[in-house]
DNA sequence: CACTTATTTAGACTCTTAACTAAATATCTC
DNA sequence: GAGATATTTAGTTAAGAGTCTAAATAAGTG
């Protein structure tokens, strides 16, 4: 169940899509302009995340918006704080 | 750099050793047995976890202490929640 | 409906990774 | 130092992941 989050937090691609969509919502194709690899790449990247519940997705006309899902992060965060003692908020 | 943590995390058996090492410090032997893989097959896993600094060993004579270092999971909590508001401690 | 734009899916290719067995290294005991 | 135990390293194999190009789907425009 997890195997999915950490796996796409694992690629840098996908880390700075996630940076990206916490400053703003963004379309597809504005995410993929922001990278030096095909549309295709992006879009499977976007893929995995969404898989993982990273992000969430909404068809605007022609475009498909990206927004963060903070769900999943929560989880995550709550995980690693709960298990590994990672309490980093001091 | 995150890359290594999170590809560490990524595998649900790299995780049930963090588990294990966050209820008490173990030998490799000592988490080997916990597993139904190959003893070879856990200390590549014990190395990815040491690579990422997630864990720290010690030798005791004959065998490896192996112990959770919380620095890095300290590090990750704090890059998900300022990033990504995984505030989860709410 | 033909045409364009936006995005995803399919198929191929390469690189990485997790597993195994076998061999190597390190420590302890006699 | 020989032998036993503990752990890692090497080499192989099979599966997975990231990339590409090309084709497919979906929506907007004339």
């Amino acid at each position: 169940m997890r195997d999915g989050v950490f796996r796409a937090l694992a690629d840098p691609t996908r880390r700075r899509i996630l940076e990206l969509l916490a400053e703003r919502d963004r379309t597809a194709g504005e995410l993929a302009r922001e990278f030096p690899i095909a549309f295709a790449s992006v879009s499977h990247h976007l893929g995995v995340l969404k898989t993982a519940r990273l992000v969430a997705t909404e068809r605007e006309g022609q475009h498909i918006r990206y927004r963060l899902d903070t769900t999943v992060f929560q989880e995550t965060v709550r995980y690693l704080m709960e298990r590994f003692g990672g309490d980093a908020h001091a």
